[in-house]
DNA sequence: TTAATATAATAGACAGTGATCAATTAAATT
DNA sequence: AATTTAATTGATCACTGTCTATTATATTAA
């Protein structure tokens, strides 16, 4: 196997997928190249390819790094003492959209070709972000229906989720609304008590 | 004033936005192109940068027009007898996203450049979807507390997108829930009780 | 040690993009 | 008929993702 390279295999994999991260927390997701990360690792563009196969497989990688950066981030709010968990979850949530955005919003600024499914080892490290979540919500909730944690948990992510990009595009501002995570959070609190679970 | 074609500027602005439109919804934002319109109408590609002043104005435009079409959409679903007009919104939200696919989705996929705002122009026209939605909240909602419409309508707004999103993404698919909607009902229900509304 | 082989990496071509603007053209005015 | 003026053009620029032919290197077999 004649390479001629610095760095074996996996290496370059590392290298292209740290720089592809950093391009994109750089210049977000419309303004992306992997003809500027080739440039900035001082490979060629075709090698780029050779690795990761087409350059909606390199952002979903980079993206999938995004979602396992956010979890991290999600368990170090959860790990400072608190009173209220699923506050440190929804505060979680928007200050990691607000303090890396252009990484954030490339998640949901990519769509895959109609012709492409997601890796599987991909949606598996992605789960876990919502596995931290149903872990939170299960844990509040009555013993008798925590099996309904899973279903649960989905929409408040959702909702929360519709609080968060609307806060970061400018639609609640537009509106003079000034407090969008505490809006977010009245709206957990809501379902939470409806479903019967202690706060 | 020697204008030579067979349309005035207002005619020539209408036939851009009109194939433009039509050229989004077929291939979505990220295979949209000025120049593919203006091969479809038949002029060079400077006469839309000459009409519209840049590419990103003519897609704001053309996301306007779609705001526009959802708002009638709404309308027409809070037309037919209905024994509740909030669930009638939250499935014209749905089925106007479900049927619009690439049109809806390139409202949110199109991102100013930081040096442009929003015309106040489109902004109005586009406030007036959010108007529907104020309305019918302030209609269920006591008279005491009609004040919080806006506010609220704005927070049930961004619930019931974050739950469309993740239809329409496969988020909910995913994890098998078969029924975001019924789910975005449910939590716009939860909400507008606390509110102390009439249901 | 040398020759054959396999593979990593590259350069460069291709067809497309948004953006710009000097030159051209047709109509309106004089 | 000559002149002014505004609409329209399309060449040009610096990009993009993709792909193939080519080159350079390391491993393996003789």
């Amino acid at each position: 196997m004649g390479r001629r390279s610095d760095h074996s295999r996996p290496e370059l994999e590392a290298l292209i997928l740290e720089e592809g991260h950093r391009l994109m927390a750089e210049v977000g997701f419309a303004r992306f190249s992997a003809r500027e990360v080739a440039k900035r690792i001082g490979y060629a563009v075709g090698t780029l390819y050779n690795v990761f196969g087409s350059y909606d497989r390199l952002v979903a990688a980079i993206n999938t790094r995004t979602f396992e950066l956010w979890a991290a981030h999600l368990e170090e709010r959860l790990a400072q003492p608190s009173t209220d968990r699923i506050v440190a979850l929804v505060e979680g949530y928007f200050s990691f959209a607000a303090a890396y955005m252009p990484l954030w919003t490339a998640i949901y600024d990519h769509r895959l070709p109609p012709d492409m499914t997601m890796p599987e080892e991909f949606v598996a490290r992605r789960g876990r972000l919502t596995d931290v979540v149903v872990r939170e919500v299960a844990a509040v909730l009555p013993p008798e229906s925590r099996d309904q944690a899973p279903r649960l948990a989905r929409s408040l992510v959702a909702t929360v989720h519709g609080h968060c990009i609307f806060a970061l595009n400018g639609s609640f501002a537009l509106l003079g609304e000034t407090a969008p995570m505490e809006m977010a959070i009245a709206r957990v609190r809501e379902t939470l008590s409806a479903a019967g679970a202690q706060l």
